[in-house]
DNA sequence: CCCCCCTGTTGATTTACATCAACCACACGT
DNA sequence: ACGTGTGGTTGATGTAAATCAACAGGGGGG
C-alpha cells in the first residue's frame, strides 16, 4: 500500500469526473463498489438533493446532529476542530470525489466543522438510509467499511508527520499528498492552485503561517517548486520525494 | 460529547470486567451491541480461539494480511508505525475492552505494527465472518461503523494535541485520558502502572523521552501527580484537566 | 478612484524543546 | 558477589520554529 501520504492509486481518471453528470457518479467516486442496473437506482435514492455551498460558509459544524455524509462534487473544504480557548485545528482537506463527515458517525452528531475553501457543490447521502441499504448490498458496507479505515490510516500518517518531521518535510509531504490525489481526480499533479491559507495549512501541519512561507522559500530555492501565491508548479517531483522518502512509512 | 482526550463514558464498570469468563463478554465490551441468546451464539462462533501474546512480541506487523480484528482481554499493547530510516511514531496504547486492527481494513493488511507491553491475552474476530455476520444483525454493523467512526475522533484530537500544546499540556492530557479509559474498565483512575517506557510515551506525544522526564518533574512540583518509575497517582485531578482544559475541544 | 483590510513575505529576536552528556537504580545473568 | 544492560533522571548547550514586527500587493467597497 501506498503511504498515506501518497494515497493509494485507484483506477479513477479524468473521463469518470468529467461524466459526472449523474449524483451517482460520484458516489461511485467515494464508494466505487461496481453496482449495476437497479441497485445503482436503490443508491440514487440516498441521495436527497444535491446543493451549493457558497465560499467560507459551513456545510456542518461541530454538534450538529448527523443526517448526511456528504460527497463533495465541486470545489473544495477544510475540517477543523476548535479548542475551548479559541484556537483552531485544521484536521483535513477535501476535493472533489472525496468523502465529509465520516467522524459523525461515532456520536451521531458532528465532531469538526466543515466549511468551503470555494463555491462548492456537494451530494448529501442520508445516512440512516445508507445503512440500511448497505445491509442488503455486501459490497457497499464492505466500501464503507473501508472508507472509514483508510480515512483512520490517513490519520495515523499525519501523526507520523507531526511527531517526525521538520517543517520543510512536512509541507513537501503536504504538496505531493495534494498533487498525488489531485492527479487520481483527473487534474494535473504539477501545476495546481491551493485553495487554503498559509496559515490553515500551518494550522494543518501543525506549524505557523510564517513557517509555511518559510518552507516555501526554501522548497523554491532548491527549485524543486514554483509558488506564487495560490499558484503551483511542481519543478521536481522527484526531488521532493526524496525529501520525504526517509520519514514516512516504507512503501508496500 | 467528551473530548477524545476524555473518552465517552459508556455505561461499563467493573463488575463487567469480572464477569468477563466467556469470549463473548470481552465482544460486547468492544462491540457493545445487547444481543441476546441464539444471536450471542452466533457472535461467539467469530472467535477462533484466544490466546496469549507474551511481553514485547507483535501481535500483527505492517503488511500481515487482515485476518482478524482483535480485542484486548488482558494486558496492554502498543501500535506503531516504522518510518524507512527506523524512526518508530507510536499510534496508540490499547488496554482491556479495547479493539486492535482496525486500519487493516482500508487495505486487507495490517498498516501498524502492534506489539505487547505486557503479558497479553486477546480475542481474535475473524474480520470476514464478522462482516458476514454483521449483514444479518444491524445492530453489530452499526456498532462496527461507531468503533472505526470513534478511532478517527480519537485520532483527530491526537491531531490537535500535537499541533497546539505545549509538552506539558500532552503529557497531562495523557494521563487524563488513560485515568478515564481505565476507570471505564473498573479500574482506579487515580492509582495505576504505566506499563509503557517514557520514549514510548514520548513518541505518542511527539516529544524525546527526557521531555516526558521532565513534564513528570513539573507536574510533580505543582503537586497535580506522585510519579515513582511506572506507578502513576494523581492527586489533583481538577488541576491536571485545568491544564489542559483551554486547549481541548469544548464538552458537548 | 482611493482606502482599507486581508493575505502573504521577510527580518530580528526569543523560546521551548531537542540534543548531548553524565549519572543512578534496578534487574538479571554468571 | 560482581559486571552489564536497560530505563530513568537531571543538567548544559544548541537549534528549529514561534513570536514580534514591518511592509508589500491586491481586491473589494464606499
Amino acid at each position: 500500500m501506498a503511504s498515506s501520504l501518497v494515497p493509494e492509486t485507484r483506477p479513477l481518471h479524468i473521463h469518470h469526473l468529467k461524466a459526472a453528470c449523474s449524483n451517482c457518479s460520484v458516489l461511485e467516486l467515494c464508494l466505487p463498489i461496481g453496482l449495476s442496473g437497479p441497485e445503482v437506482e436503490r443508491l440514487d435514492t440516498l441521495i436527497v438533493q444535491r446543493f451549493k455551498v457558497k465560499k467560507g460558509t459551513a456545510l456542518y459544524r461541530t454538534g450538529d446532529p448527523l443526517l448526511s455524509l456528504y460527497a463533495v462534487r465541486i470545489g473544495s473544504f477544510k475540517t477543523s476542530m476548535l479548542s475551548v480557548d479559541g484556537r483552531e485545528q485544521v484536521t483535513g482537506f477535501h476535493i472533489p470525489g472525496e468523502m465529509l463527515g465520516l467522524d459523525a458517525i461515532s456520536g451521531d452528531e458532528h465532531a469538526c466543522n466543515a466549511f468551503a475553501l470555494e463555491d462548492s457543490e456537494v451530494c448529501p447521502i442520508h445516512f440512516a438510509q445508507l445503512e440500511k441499504l448497505a445491509q442488503s448490498l455486501p459490497s457497499l458496507q464492505h466500501n464503507l467499511n473501508r472508507l472509514l479505515s483508510r480515512e483512520i490510516v490517513r490519520d495515523h500518517s499525519m501523526l507520523m508527520l507531526m511527531g517526525n518531521m521538520n517543517s520543510d518535510e512536512r509541507l513537501a509531504a503536504f504538496l505531493l499528498n495534494l498533487s498525488q490525489r489531485l492527479s487520481i481526480r483527473g487534474y494535473s499533479p504539477r501545476d495546481f492552485v491551493l485553495k487554503m491559507r498559509r496559515e490553515e495549512i500551518g494550522s494543518y501541519l501543525g506549524l505557523r503561517l510564517e513557517t509555511i512561507c518559510r518552507g516555501i522559500a526554501h522548497l523554491r530555492d532548491q527549485g524543486l517548486v514554483e509558488i506564487a501565491g495560490r499558484e503551483v508548479k511542481i519543478l521536481d517531483m522527484e526531488g521532493l520525494k526524496q525529501l520525504v522518502a526517509g520519514c514516512q512509512r516504507p512503501q508496500h
